[in-house]
DNA sequence: CCAGAACTCTAGCACCGCTAGCCAATCTGC
DNA sequence: GCAGATTGGCTAGCGGTGCTAGAGTTCTGG
């Protein structure tokens, strides 16, 4: 029983560690470099074990996913509760939000860009993501008016995500991503 | 002389082949499916013939980018030629926007998504995608008001394009959109 | 102690982007 | 008109990818 235990324990832990690595690769030298061979090499596996794991190497990539979405969704919470009013607060989750992107291109590529196996349009999005969607909702609350807050917040948030992968892809002029994040900004949270 | 004429027409011609192969197999089964093999196939010569049009795959990815473009400026553009006042050509061509990008993936992807080596920031922009700008631009100008007009019209390109990205990849409602759109029109549309 | 189950590994498949080097057709200068 | 240089396309192959079949080893329960 205790055997069984262990086992099984020894199996979490190494799930545990090929998303670590995935993660860290991913992080350190961008997706295009994990590849299946590294990763079983980091984890000191041959490559097959990675297979009883996951289904293939795209749910490697959500379930890396959903580990920063659990980051990002800390973020955004210290960024809403460090505003003073909320018109600050909506500026600030904005430059959080964008800062992640940034400091974090492959994490954050992974939760919204790559065609992982993630459909969390409406039915079975991670908890995580939820948690950071709704930081975003709640900041957002006192400037939806007449419009329903969830599709106020997919809006707004979309906004953002254009901004951040338009300029990672070099399609805008970096010097002024400042300037677009408060027009953005300003543009939602007028008033009447 | 003349041989050398057509030698070089017919080099031309191949050479539009194999764009048009490339956005026809990417339009219909997706950007996996381009290969170089499948290309070479399609265009009736080998493989290595691309390479002496192209400097790789990317490259070609890159030239229908540009063609691309060249559909989607028309598109906006036709888009505010339609439209009878200034708001309402907004709304047009977001709407003009959403629907080029959900009528052709494979193309949109090419020009906004993938990681193809056309660095359009500010420098070398290919003069299709300038014309597509300067629709926007010109549509929202009675809008931008203290704001410079580029960088406005780059913050609303970014929220069409958040909205668009988002919705394919399963991350937003789909049956949400319109009134997504109709939000970032509005936001963007207020005057003072 | 041993048969069977559980697990991991080696080896290999079919595919990818890309290129070296050969070979035939063409052009050039005599 | 013809030898030699040049061009242009081809075959074949390199090193890589994600993934898997099947062999071999280790552990478990009777």
């Amino acid at each position: 029983m205790s055997i069984q235990a262990r086992r099984e324990r020894e199996r979490a832990e190494r799930e545990r560690a090929i998303i670590a690595a995935a993660r860290e690769l991913a992080e350190s030298e961008g997706w295009e470099a994990v590849t299946t061979r590294r990763l079983a090499a980091e984890i000191e596996y041959s490559q097959p074990v990675l297979y009883s794991h996951f289904k293939g190497k795209d749910a490697i990539m959500a379930a890396v996913a959903v580990e920063g979405c659990a980051d990002l969704a800390v973020d955004l919470a210290a960024a809403r509760a460090a505003a003073t009013d909320p018109r600050r607060a909506v500026a600030g989750i904005a430059t959080a939000y964008a800062a992640f992107a940034e400091r974090r291109p492959a994490l954050y590529d992974a939760i919204f860009t790559l065609p992982v196996d993630l459909s969390f349009g409406t039915k079975e999005t991670p908890v995580e993501l939820a948690r950071a969607f709704a930081e975003l909702a709640q900041t957002l609350r006192p400037f939806a008016g007449d419009d329903d807050l969830e599709t106020f917040t997919e809006t707004f948030w979309s906004g953002l995500h254009g901004l951040v992968t338009l300029m990672r892809n070099g399609r805008l002029r970096r010097d002024e991503h400042e300037r677009r994040l408060a027009i953005l900004v300003d543009r939602f949270t007028r008033l009447g």
